[in-house]
This record gives C-alpha cells, structure tokens and sequence, in this order.
DNA sequence: GCGATGACAGATATTGAAATCTGTCATCGC
DNA sequence: GCGATGACAGATTTCAATATCTGTCATCGC
C-alpha cells in the first residue's frame, strides 16, 4: 500500500511541482509520475488526458485569485472604494506573482495560452464580481444606471483596465510610471460610473 | 542601365510584395533582390540589414493609419464628437485590416514584434494625437481638466481602448457583441471626461 | 570614380532519422 | 473485483548533418 492514497490533488500538487522545476515544455506526464511514485498510467486513471490535467492546475492557479477578489466585491462598503480596492487588488495580484518569480509566471502564461475555455470561465467570473460591484453603487446610489447594463458596464471596465491585468503586457508592469498610468485609467472609470 | 534607379523607395514596395507573398518567416533578401533584378548586395546599400529594411515597412505601415486618424484629431468640431470618431477610426482601421487580408495582418504582426522602437514611435504619435483632441475639449468647455495632465489622461484613453486596437486582441474582433463592448468602453471614458 | 556584383565566412534554418512521449489496454497482485 | 502496472503503437520532439541565408568586401563594368 502506498503511502498516501492517489487523489486528483496529490497529482496535481505534484503535476505544479514539476511544471515549477522543469517548465511547461520539459514536464511530462511521466515525470509527473515519477514525482508520484506511480505509474504514468495510474495519472491516466484520473484525468483523461495530459491537456486536462493542465487545465486543472491551471484552473487551481486562477481560482486562488478570484477567491480573494470574490471577499472584496462581496462586502459592504460604498462601492467606489469597494472598485477601487478591487482594481488594485487584481492588479497587484497579477503584478507580484509577474515579479516574484518570472519563471513560474512565465509558465503559467504558458498553461494560460493552451486552455482558453478555462480562462473564459475566469474572466466571466471577475466580471460577475465587477457587475455585482457596479449594481451595488447604483443602488447605493453613488454609480449612475449602468450603460447599458451592469453586466456590459462590468466588461467595459474590465476591459478598460485590460493593461494591468492582462498577462500580455506583464511586461511593462514594472517600467517607472506605471502606477500613474493605472491611477489615471481609474479615475477615468471612476469618474465615468459615477452618479 | 536599369529600367529605373534602384531607390529606398522602389526596395520598401519590392519589401512588401515578398513579404506579401512569402511570409515573414520564408520573406529573403535574395528574394526582395530577384524581385527587383539586382543582386542582394545591392540592397544593402540602401538598408543596412534585413532588420533595419523589415523595421522600414513596419513603420511605413503604421504610418498610413496614424495620418488618416492625425486630421480627426487636427480638426475643429466639438472635441466629443472628435474623440468618438478617432477612437472609432483606429478601430475599424485594425478591425478591416485584420478581417480583410488576416495572413498579411499576421505578417504585419510578426513584424510589429520584431521592432519595438518603432511601435513605441508609433504609440507616443497616437496619444498624442488624443492629447491634442482632450486639450482641445478642455478649452472648447466640453472636458474637465486632464487628470492629472492631459499626457497622462490620453494614455489612459489609450490603455483603456486596449482591446479594440492591439493586435494581441484582433482574434476577437469578429466576435459578436464586440461593438457593444467598444461602444460601452466609449461610453464610460466620454463620461470620464465631461465637464 | 562609383554603383553594382557575386564569392565567401559565419550565422541561421531545414530536414530526416532516432529518441521520447502520450494515451491504451491486456494483465497482474492484492 | 479493482486499482495499479508497464509494454506497446502512433504522435511528437530532439539532434546533428546539410542547406540556405545574411552581411562583407575585393573586383568589375560603365
């Protein structure tokens, strides 16, 4: 008998831990394996194919930062500063996980490119967040009626903050003057909600 | 004697038929060269390398679009109108570039990521078009003042339209329901700007 | 004299044979 | 009986030999 049994989460805790140490193009499923102790045809017992095995951790990495984000726009504040604790929140989210360890960000921008119905769902979710956030402030009072709906306004101002959050422009995350820039496309969404 | 001068000109035209026709990946000096019947030192007595030749149709090509939307911003109607035609120009300019021929927008892709200074030229000459267009609505009344200067305000109406001019987003373009999204995006910065 | 040429060296890309990986499944051991 | 195993076929990747391309420059013809 096996240490531990064989769970979908053990697999993919070690599916992440050779991502992390060999990269997107080195890990394979056997290595995954190895890590396990296993076989690579017992991985195969739980998950149908390499690519839904990363789509699951990717799933996992993506969802660890929507939970957090979810507390925000789920709270009770005056929505203005809920948005903005919430844009900065995302931003800075996706900015230390770029800056502390590029190499893993790298390979997640990897995974990222490979699943794109997993990435969907993320989006879909943040924007539900945001329309949950702008719904709030015109009840509240202190947001204009959403043009021309919440859920429209919500992508609006996702995609108008597209630069900071999307991993395409990780790049420019740390060049000086950034931070300006993301305070100005704030304040113009601010200012274009408002009541 | 040839039937005309070899020129910068006549190489950047031979340029982008091979390019055109090849690629950006099979796209050769020799090939530009056998195109216009000289050999391929010839051509490099008007372009230093094949790097700095690509740069030169990548900044010919860019150029085209930013001198159509420089006489919206030049013009002298209300800055709001103004402002919605320019952002909607640059988008149907990119949108009909990559739906018409998207092999060659591909290839101009490739080439836009070869040669980032000119693409930086490129951006810098586009907000500052916006910057003169919000200046202009600032003093006609219609605008509040820039925040925190108009510079800055224009990049952030850039970075905001992000999705509906970077290439990066061409693939959804075509997808329903992306007018509404650029409509609401343009919605929410005019509103971000009034008086 | 001056622009054009093409042979050349080093860098880059292509190709195909060999090695590795993915996904399946008959078989094994508990 | 049931989950794990590892041999296997077909797909994919690697690697090194080969071919092509870039950029230079001594030479040519006008």
């Amino acid at each position: 008998m096996p240490p531990e049994a064989l769970t979908p989460d053990r697999i993919l805790e070690a599916t992440e831990e050779v991502l992390r140490r060999y990269g997107p193009a080195k890990a394979t499923v056997v290595d995954v394996a190895r890590a396990l102790g296993v076989s690579h045809g017992s991985v195969y017992r739980h998950f149908p194919s390499k690519a839904a095995l990363r789509e699951a951790v990717t799933e996992r990495w993506l969802d660890r930062t929507s939970e957090r984000l979810g507390e925000i726009a789920s709270g009770d504040g005056p929505a203005a500063l809920r948005l903005d604790a919430w844009l900065s929140g995302l931003f800075e989210a996706k900015r230390h996980k770029a800056g502390d360890d590029p190499e893993l960000f790298a390979t997640y921008m990897v995974l990222i490119g490979e699943s794109s119905g997993v990435v969907e769902r993320h989006v879909a979710d943040l924007v539900g967040q945001l329309a949950r956030i702008i719904e709030n402030g015109h009840a509240q009072g202190a947001f204009a009626p959403p043009v021309p709906d919440a859920p429209t306004a919500a992508r609006a101002v996702f995609d108008a903050t597209n630069r900071f959050h999307d991993p395409a422009y990780a790049a420019d995350w740390s060049t000086p003057g950034i931070t300006t820039a993301f305070e100005a496309v704030c304040h113009l969404i601010q200012k274009g909600l408002a009541a």
